[in-house]
DNA sequence: TGGACTTTGTGAACGTGTGAACGAGCCCTA
DNA sequence: TAGGGCTCGTTCACACGTTCACAAAGTCCA
């Protein structure tokens, strides 16, 4: 096909499309193309698979030359939204929190942690870098302000649903979740998880069995 | 099958274990049983899903009944491996390293962190709680003191691999990955990854796109 | 005891993702 | 301009995972 609005990209593929952008960015300006041989080396995947991945791109490599690097990424970028900043929230500064706030250049760059949001009394007013932490009950208001995109818990599980609920209630419609618990949102709201126990608790599974693949 | 032992779990049913096991805990002691379709609610997936993934646990439910929450509980914890401790060591004491070493009931149960290791002068000798940071160059000796059996790296990408190389020549099988860094392991050792930039840019290609469905 | 009801366990269909193979297209050289 | 070599893009077959549908097996009550 000739355009690259048609098709649907794979869940699969999208999560694979950040690691081949961070290997073009480690390749530096001194290579002007790149094969997929060495982009499934780099990101560590199968060449085949990084041709069908880029494919969906409709973004074009030439065939005896490989991919254009610069073309290649500006492509990338465009299609993970990186071609504009995706202001954050962070909900519940306690030691997660407030290591993720601390945490400079989160993603490098385009999600700048523009609000930092708590229950508790003795951390609001608090403060991180040029940032203070606001009372939770102004949740909404902070998402209103400061056009935040991206919602990121980092609540104790029992108190993760119901900030779910208020930062979608006021807008926000992509999250990424590091309470250890599931939750719900409606079909419209993209959710992501990131739970250390459970990772631990795969591992040890794989210690106990047989390492057939933890890889995710 | 009247045994447990002859199946092979599969990879997706293994990440999904340690989600029924927290729907059980959290079930408490007045819920003797539970149906396929309760668990499927409490732990955000489908009741046929459910009934095949504990199927492969060999531990049987009672037809009309459900499942023993007791018995299903013991079967789990044995089949993750969660009947002993597995200790951890933390590479990398920043920002991430120390909210890590600080955060308390790493899983609750079952993982203690044993060990902090840093390469920096800086951080050396700074004590969290009651661990000491110890330099890099002592890493094999501290795998083989605290018996560690989980290694978490926490360190800037550059210094990922090294780390990797180190902890599986010490002896480790089992590595979180935190570093946002394509990581090459030999088979025999298992890896996870938790990379938030990449979570963040899945997040942004989303709301871009139409979310079909950014859930892991 | 018997029959209705409930819920499991699993076989089979379906859809998605993966890996190999190969034709098509581009560059370079003579 | 023709030919050789290289690498992409796509097709195909297969493996894996999910969902449906239903028989089997147990409980409960009259």
């Amino acid at each position: 096909m000739a355009e690259r609005g048609g098709k649907r990209i794979p869940d699969a593929t999208v999560a694979r499309l950040p690691i081949y952008l961070r290997s073009l960015l480690e390749l530096g300006p001194q290579t002007p193309t790149v094969s997929s041989e060495q982009l499934a080396e780099s990101a560590g995947v199968n060449a085949a698979k990084v041709r069908k991945d880029l494919s969906y791109l409709g973004s074009y490599g030439t065939r005896g030359v490989g991919y254009d690097v610069e073309y290649l990424q500006a492509h990338m970028r465009r299609a993970l939204g990186m071609t504009q900043d995706w202001p954050v929230v962070i909900v519940g500064i306690g030691n997660l929190g407030a290591a993720l706030a601390n945490y400079g250049g989160f993603g490098n760059r385009g999600y700048p942690v523009a609000a930092l949001v708590d229950a508790s009394p003795d951390v609001v007013g608090r403060s991180f870098g040029d940032l203070v932490v606001r009372h939770a009950d102004d949740l909404a208001e902070v998402v209103a302000e400061e056009h935040i995109a991206i919602g990121v818990i980092a609540t104790p599980a029992p108190a993760a649903q119901a900030v779910a609920d208020e930062l979608i209630a006021a807008g926000v419609r992509s999250i990424l979740n590091f309470a250890p618990t599931v939750l719900t949102v409606p079909p419209e709201v993209s959710l992501r998880k990131v739970d250390l126990a459970v990772e631990m608790q795969i591992l040890s599974f794989y210690q106990q069995h047989g390492p057939t693949s933890a890889a995710e």
